[in-house]
DNA sequence: ATTATATTTAACCATATGGTTAAATATTGA
DNA sequence: TCAATATTTAACCATATGGTTAAATATAAT
């Protein structure tokens, strides 16, 4: 359990993870082209993803020599309920929700 | 904004800093008794205290020679707020939410 | 068969992380 | 004033992390 949550927390901990999740929001991504839009070598993505593999966040099949990443929503699943299970936080504005949403379509917009 | 989810997500990732964030839930404690469970030295503690504290999860207020350590709920809201921004995961399970609150008292009662 | 494409593996490097012990700094109590 | 208490700072260490380049592997296309 605690080993589990240090893997989720650890893989979201990371700007590029968190990027790549967004970018799996919008559809299932091969490697190189989830690594397009990054300044930084491929192996380094690879890497990358492999972690948000391990932390249950995505999935990869293998299609021939294409590797299919797919966005494992429900991984977030555990970490949401740690989370929710402090119970003390304010809800999130909507607003701030919304805004966020908005900003994700924003970045795949723009990249 | 990617820095602070990135100082937040990584202040979560250890299951040190985890559990004492449990602890203060029940209430504000002294640097020394939150490291009284732990088997780790004062300085170690003191150290994830202020990860902590730069993640905006606790503050700290000294009093005298003693600092007081206070659970900052509302500094999970960004990291809460970017986790429900994808919105795709199941509604966590509300016995899964209730098991582990009662693990927390759990915790707290046989330490 | 050969070449091009997609991806991973290996070896390496710099910096970050999580721990330690010893010493320094307040503050409180005798 | 002197000793005890609470905590931090400093210096250090081993391992982890996030990146690199070069080489290996597997599949697809010519």
């Amino acid at each position: 359990m605690q080993a589990k949550l240090n893997e989720l927390f650890s893989a979201l901990s990371d700007a590029t993870r968190r990027e790549i999740l967004i970018m799996l929001l919008e559809d299932d991504m091969a490697v190189t082209d989830v690594a397009h839009p990054f300044d930084m070598s491929l192996p380094a993505i690879s890497k990358h993803l492999n972690i948000l593999s391990n932390a249950g966040l995505i999935t990869q099949e293998r299609r021939g020599r294409v590797n299919w990443c797919k966005l494992e929503p429900d991984g977030l699943r555990d970490a949401s309920v740690w989370m929710l299970s402090f119970g003390q936080f304010d809800i999130p504005d909507i607003e701030d929700l919304e805004r966020l949403i908005e900003s994700h379509i924003d970045l795949t917009q723009t990249n």
